[in-house]
DNA sequence: CGCCGCCGAGAGAACGTTTGCTTGCCCTGC
DNA sequence: GCAGGGCAAGCAAACGTTCTCTCGGCGGCG
């Protein structure tokens, strides 16, 4: 910078006040100086930026999700990064692997970095320690799930509705004894889509067999192992619920594998790759993780525009899309 | 950090040498400052370090792809991300959207926040502008294709090779007419992709037929036409080679639709999810885009460690995975 | 017992910006 | 014609660190 002004024959403020576009520069100047920053190379500084400038801004934010390989939350960051793209502003994106510590530091490192703001996707853990940085000035914001221990906005879905809407498909096909599998139990989601499942399930007078409910399915390979025993298991349930993309994909691999695909009927929650095209069709709950991700950047902006009202909750409702493997009819009663 | 001096009764100088780790401190000093920083809640701010510190590293890299969400580059983020994990760095990701202009614009944004590091997928354009960012200290790393008019480290896939054991697999099972649906043909894959189809198929004396190829299909949408048109035109292609994920799948989908699932022959390159399950199974050229990331981030790290040999290049061979789609045999010739 | 050297800690400059304040100039109004 | 105000540009301090240099004290050796 010091060269750029040398070269233009203008002081460093100058300098900083064409780079920053102020506009009361006269315009020969501008030219000059804008000339030298061609010339020599210049690249903008926006460390010392950050320091210096008074609102402390980075032009940067930080998201944080359980695994930026997961196409849902993928789509997510997608969406977080298109509404961070207009306002010239940066993503660092990392993932948590559902590990509180781990998110922990992830959240440091990004407060440490100067983020102007942060979305996360939360884990299991408590998040009063974010309370700190808040007061630093850094927005937050929880996608997905709401955070623990701290009150602030969030944008979720309804998981519970949507989870009693895929029973009520089920019941609705004829089935009496649909299976859940689920995912890790102290996580938000999979507690509401299995409270979702459950209430539905009552309103029909069902009761929840203990033996048809699985979770804490992390891996792929257990949820396909579940979906195994539960299929070949005495009194097998004729319908299942897969509560999450992983576990759906598992399930439907298992299901093909025993040759069940037409027997069993099946409601998944995320939409899936190629889910039209296996036979018969994927029926999903389909969330829209795209808008997910561009709620939670919209809410993040609001804040750093300078809104400062209450914490707000955006509640986003997926829809169930059919294609077949939600309405095979449950065979005729045999008992 | 002030504060925390003032509390701790030490100098700035004891404070800084305790955060960075220096032993030369005295062990009750130490503890002073740290119960200090635990009760002011102080945190270390990286842009200040970086702005004053001796070799100006941030402790953060870059990382721009066409699309975060799309599953084979989510993948390669993963990749990166982990190796930089292990050593507390973060990462930057940003989608380019295939448009150079972004592409350059996300890469100057990102040496402006200082990366020590970028690790680029390039989209066509001219990449010489990342001289004067390696210049400044800025390790360099391309991956899945070269960059253009600048020589620096790159992990690549061997594209070529894998397009053409994709058609000797079609033409092992008789395949004469092989219908090709191509990228971008601006791409660096594209181009090499279609050149091993080519040169594979003259190897077997089999010109390319220009109205077997298509290209450009960026979007599902096209794809999806395209391969309907082929399939359904005059003297149609027995097989297809679908030369990437997303146009992988919306060859599927239409095939399906047209119900020619068990007659015309696919091998895709790129894995995609439930390719096991869709019936026949999808054949495919499956990369490894976690391991592709991986290798990206240990070449940049070793430029970061102060390698400074001449540019390397590391070529993945990918597998081709036979899962029915790609073995459906060729018609008995009619003609 | 005295001197030298080493170790540990503090003082202060510097990193590359932004920004409040100041200065100088020109224009306008009385 | 002079004074005052407004605008454009420069000066210098400050942002939160790191790092070099210096200084003081202590221990060991001569």
């Amino acid at each position: 910078m010091k060269q750029v002004a040398a070269l233009a024959g203008v002081s460093l403020s100058t300098v900083s006040r064409v780079v920053n576009g102020d506009a009361t520069v006269r315009a020969d100047l501008v030219a000059r100086v804008r000339h030298a920053v061609e010339v020599l190379g210049y690249r903008h500084n926006a460390a010392a930026s950050a320091l210096r400038r008074a609102d402390g801004l980075s032009g940067s934010i930080g998201l944080i999700v359980e695994d930026v390989a997961n196409p849902f939350f993928s789509c997510v960051q997608r969406g977080v990064e298109e509404v961070a793209r207009e306002r010239a502003v940066l993503t660092f994106a990392g993932s948590s692997d559902e590990r509180p510590e781990r998110e922990r530091l992830l959240a440091e490192s990004l407060g440490a970095r100067g983020v102007d703001g942060l979305i996360i996707a939360p884990s299991a853990g408590d998040h009063s320690f974010l309370l700190r940085d808040r007061a630093a000035g850094m927005a937050l914001v929880f996608v997905d799930r709401p955070g623990r221990f701290i009150d602030a906005d969030a944008v979720l879905t309804d998981n519970a509705g949507a989870a009693a809407q895929a029973v009520e498909h089920l019941v609705a096909a004829g089935h009496r004894r649909i299976g859940f599998l689920g995912d890790r139990p102290d996580l938000y989601t999979a507690r509401e889509r299995l409270r979702g499942f459950e209430s539905a399930l009552a309103r029909h007078g069902l009761a929840t067999a203990s033996e048809l409910a699985r979770d804490a399915l992390a891996r792929a390979t257990d949820a396909g192992q579940a979906t195994r025993e539960l299929l070949l298991g005495d009194d097998p349930p004729t319908a299942l619920f897969t509560s999450r993309n992983v576990v759906t994909i598992a399930a439907v691999r298992a299901i093909h594998d025993l040759g069940l695909q037409r027997s069993v009927a099946l409601v998944g929650f995320d939409d899936v790759v190629l889910g039209d095209v296996v036979e018969p069709g994927l029926t999903v709950i389909a969330q829209d993780p795209l808008a997910l991700g561009r709620a939670a950047a919209e809410l993040l902006f609001s804040r750093l525009d300078g809104f400062d009202g209450p914490s707000r909750r955006i509640v986003l409702s997926p829809r169930l899309v059919a294609r077949g493997s939600g309405e095979l009819p449950a065979p005729v009663a045999t008992s």
